[in-house]
DNA sequence: TTGTAGTGCGCTCCCTGAGC
DNA sequence: GCTCAGGGAGCGCACTACAA
């Protein structure tokens, strides 16, 4: 018996029997990427596979042995059905490993090829050059281990080294393969449930629809058009495809739509989702759109100024108008292209260039009055009916409505409080018949709706 | 060696019929 | 009338065979 460490006396050596874990094993250090028929095999970085000869401690963590005779032997990598050490367990006997060995299809075929016996230094060594002469779909489990084993008894036993199972596939099935994440420039059969040449595939390219990044387009523009491009789609696949298309990289480009009427500028990302808005010359990010503006009231305040005659009034306010300008956008997009990229949250512009922005503005609002608030542009318009009723005692029933929301408000407004000057002028009256409705109802519809 | 057509397998959906 | 299981159809996927 020798010492095996050439540091500080080692641990007393202990018997072993078939269910107690050896002191040393074989050991791949790092994982396989995707194996291929006659593709040199290689680990997930790119890197050569890397083995060792590590020493178990007790506390489940393990060395590498750098000193000693077992740092310096001969090792062979061998494979293994997929099946074997199916159920995990810490060790095995050298004849089950054995046992377990795979050669090729036909008896003198060589499944591995390359160097595949490998001299440890400093108890690691790596695999260099090693690949697969056929794929593993002949196993009954249609895949491989790679195995690590010693070429001579080293008279301490030393426990096999196992890759996890992996599927080895035909070199040129590689060319077709999905791909995870897809690119925005992959075509649409890298996605799932679609084949290449498949019904699918064939449906989505007679639509124009031939990557991923106009599929996705066109799911963010229309979902329910994009579905009907397809025969006969059930949700599963349907939700797989998305699923899948959707984890690409959208990347920080974007694209400028300006809607000149009003001031609005609309912001896509690389797969038309709208990332933002800027109204005159404030960009709010998408989640900030609908949150109600704190200027709203002291504007619905104005709205009295802009009374003469009727008691109806628009209100504009920038709650839906986004969702229907986008949507005039995506009908009127041409010609697009991502001159902006986002820079800390904020669109800046890489190089001179106007989108040709057409604005079905003037359309949605041809008849609704738009007034001038400043910066705080315009959304949806909210038309607010007043209507009232005298009440005895120079009191008066008012009811505020909002068009477009279940809750109305009814104020009831004594006269007799307000027998001075704010009487005297319609102007001045609606100001004060608001002054509740906007402090108080507004707020909480809109938080409602 | 490479491209393509064909094949088998597995998955999912949908229809149908039996059982309650 | 409702539920559930079984089978067929359609499709994607991976692989094989074969021809150029």
């Amino acid at each position: 018996f020798r010492q095996f460490s050439a540091a500080a006396a080692a641990p007393p050596r202990l018997l072993v029997g078939q269910s107690q874990r050896p002191r040393y094993q074989l050991m791949f250090l790092n994982d396989l990427k995707p194996v291929y028929t006659m593709m040199k095999l290689e680990a997930k970085d790119g890197s050569a596979l890397k083995v060792a000869m590590v020493e178990n401690l007790e506390n489940d963590q393990t060395n590498v042995v750098r000193f000693g005779h077992l740092s310096s032997v001969r090792v062979e990598v061998v494979v293994l059905h997929g099946n074997f050490n199916a159920k995990k367990e810490e060790c095995w006997t050298p004849e089950e490993f054995n046992k377990h060995i795979v050669w090729g299809r036909e008896k003198s075929a060589k499944l591995l090829n390359g160097d595949l016996t490998l001299k440890l230094s400093g108890g690691e060594a790596f695999l260099g050059s090693a690949n697969f002469t056929d794929n593993s779909s002949f196993t009954s489990t249609k895949k491989f281990r790679l195995g690590l084993r010693l070429v001579n008894d080293s008279g301490e036993r030393v426990l096999e080294g196992i890759t996890e199972p992996f599927r080895v596939k035909e070199r040129r099935v590689e060319g077709f393969e999905k791909h995870y994440p897809p690119k925005l420039g992959d075509e649409v059969w890298r996605l799932e449930k679609i084949g290449r040449k498949g019904a699918y595939h064939q449906a989505l390219s007679d639509s124009g629809i031939d990557t991923v990044q106009k599929l996705l387009q066109s799911y963010v523009k229309n979902e329910e058009k994009l579905l009907k491009t397809f025969p006969k789609m059930s949700p599963a696949a349907w939700k797989a495809i998305i699923g899948h298309a959707m984890t690409c990289e959208v990347g920080d480009t974007l694209y400028l739509h300006e809607i000149k009427e009003t001031d609005m500028q609309f912001f896509f990302d690389a797969i038309l989702q709208l990332v933002g808005v800027k109204f005159g010359d404030r960009y709010k990010p998408l989640d900030k759109i609908h949150q109600p503006e704190k200027v709203l009231y002291p504007h619905l305040l104005q709205i009295a100024d802009f009374l003469t005659n009727a008691l109806t009034f628009n209100v504009l306010y920038s709650q839906n108008l986004v969702e229907t300008l986008k949507q005039k956008a995506y009908e009127n997009m041409k010609d697009i292209q991502y001159d902006h990229v986002m820079i800390n949250n904020r669109p800046v512009r890489v190089h001179k260039f106007h989108a040709k922005g057409a604005s079905g503005l003037s359309n949605i609002l041809q008849n609704q009055q738009i007034l001038n608030y400043g910066t705080i542009l315009p959304v949806h318009s909210l038309t607010v009916i007043i209507t009232y009723e005298r009440q005895p005692l120079m009191s008066i029933r008012w009811q505020v409505s909002i068009v477009g929301f279940k809750e109305t408000s009814c104020l009831v407004k004594d006269l007799n409080q307000r027998r001075d000057s704010v009487l005297s002028s319609k102007q001045l009256m609606l100001q004060w018949i608001c002054q509740d409705f906007c402090r108080v109802r507004l707020p909480m519809m809109l938080a409602i709706k």
